[in-house]
DNA sequence: TAAATAAGTTACCGTTCGGTCAAATAAAAT
DNA sequence: ATTTTATTTGACCGAACGGTAACTTATTTA
């Protein structure tokens, strides 16, 4: 009943989610995922509908992925400084290791969102929202858990948008280290 | 010598910071800037060279003002938490008076950075650094006053991404007053 | 083996993109 | 009044944009 599918969905998602965390939505071209995912446009729009659907399909897979990744490190150390310390350290590694700067698709998304546009904006509301739930799982000990999360989360957010914006590995652990200090 | 101009560099260019500072690099577009202004893009051409012109010009023009608005704000108060969460306190406002989520131009524009991007990933830079001495400045009495102007560099940068990613006022309250606790 | 279904391929759609050129127009300086 | 300088206007450029339709090829059912 059909032909197979010469290429794997998930590998062409994990092209598309760099091209669209490296360049955000209107940075990104149709011509550039397929050169990325090295398929045709067709079968990007037979997978995916629309270039919105291909962007959604990303931020999924990079809330089921990087996301999770957080979750999992965060639930390594029972001390929240600890915790977040950690969480930090591996945000900031990519940065003066490979001097890798894409900083977090959903920080990028959310400072990208022009206005009221489409299913993307409420998407990245309900992730962000999903975020600061793992955060205050790790701090659910503290009965300021819920404040202390929300500040957390503005850091986070704040170190990954710098490192973004070009900020040295120097300042950005100087961040970290105050930021677990506040805890 | 010459014909007067029928319109004023300075309004041009507001509203132009105004476009670019909703939908950033990408998400703007000549016709836009054409509409906003309501300038024919020769116009727009001739005054700024290009678009990265337009936006240089934007990105300068947001730093007189908005900036050094935040600068005044810090140096009216003594006390270094009264006077970040007067700065904070008016980095909310528009959110839940208006729903105004444009957020920070310059936070925006260091999320919008794709990689090594000519000039303006340089002036970004630049600003950024130009905004924690201003944070510094105001933190200058306490001698850890370097570390904290980081720590609160990340949350302000993290509460503007926040509040442009559609967090509530009540949440964005709840990041403003830990941050300032955490002073 | 034939029908059905899905994937690959190619060309193409109208629109918008950033950017340019030249003519027309207006006002200041000589 | 004429020259000079600047502004406005509108047409135009090739390229890239997101998206689609049609045709070919391959594979699995019946």
């Amino acid at each position: 009943m059909g032909r197979k599918k010469l290429y794997e969905r998930s590998e062409a998602l994990k092209a598309i989610k760099l091209c669209f965390w490296k360049s955000g939505f209107e940075g990104t071209s149709i011509q550039d995922l397929e050169r990325c995912t090295g398929l045709p446009k067709q079968t990007l729009y037979r997978e995916f509908s629309d270039k919105e659907g291909m962007y959604l399909a990303a931020l999924a897979d990079y809330e089921q992925t990087e996301i999770r990744e957080s979750a999992r490190i965060l639930s390594q150390h029972d001390d929240p400084k600890e915790a977040f310390a950690a969480l930090f350290a591996a945000a900031i590694a990519p940065v003066d290791t490979d001097n890798e700067r894409r900083g977090c698709f959903l920080c990028n998304a959310a400072a990208d969102m022009t206005g009221i546009e489409s299913a993307i904006a409420t998407r990245v509301e309900e992730a962000i929202d999903r975020l600061i739930s793992v955060f205050e799982q790790s701090l659910s000990k503290r009965q300021s858990a819920k404040d202390d999360a929300c500040m957390m989360l503005a850091g986070y957010v704040g170190l990954r948008v710098l490192s973004r914006g070009g900020m040295g590995s120097r300042g950005l652990n100087q961040v970290a280290n105050q930021l677990v200090a506040a805890l």
